[in-house]
DNA sequence: CTGTATCCCCTCCGATACTG
DNA sequence: CAGTATCGGAGGGGATACAG
């Protein structure tokens, strides 16, 4: 459990990572969507850090053959981090008002 | 709110980060307690982490000057990561479960 | 016991250029 | 648009030695 629990927050820490989940949890993205609205993001770490939540079975990439668009959205797991995520947004508020 | 998202996130993934919090939700503990449960973690690197947490408020080093130990301490704002900790935890729960 | 100080490797990341 | 490839600097972190 120690191990996951270790992998795990190390892994939602990387750069970017929050930032991109976050974009996710609002609906599926294009990669120019999530380059347009996560200001400061190269593609190459952009490229990176989905491979890596593809790997980890947190996202999809969905093709629409018509057209050549790519997506990406969250899978069920992926979906379950809104829980993580809104607990540190939460957090972040709350440290504020202890903060005055 | 992007930044301190980021900036949040990003602390608690650094190394080791995670589970001193996690420690020290179990109560105060002492540097060698630490050294003793986080299996592979570095003098330095505790230290270094120990450094982190207390500039950022989140912990307080107190020493009893008749013996000369010291003991660290979450503060309040170091106790509300409780709330996110648990979140993460449980996540790791949901996605095994989801995973078969 | 509770750290500090160095050394140094090696990974992460930014910048840049290129592709279908 | 949606990436891939390569390079090079910065710094995170492990190992080790030393100290009050």
């Amino acid at each position: 459990m120690c191990h996951d629990f270790h992998g795990t927050i190390e892994f939602i820490g990387k750069r970017w990572m929050g930032i991109i989940i976050y974009q996710l949890l609002n609906g599926p993205k294009r990669f120019s969507e999530l380059t347009e609205n996560i200001p400061g993001i190269s593609d190459r770490l952009l490229t990176e850090r989905l491979r890596e939540l593809e790997k980890e079975g947190l996202i999809i990439k969905a093709m629409i053959p018509s057209q050549k668009k790519a997506h990406y959205e969250l899978t069920p797991a992926g979906r379950e981090l809104e829980t993580v995520i809104s607990s540190i947004l939460n957090w972040i508020r709350i440290k504020q008002k202890l903060s005055n």
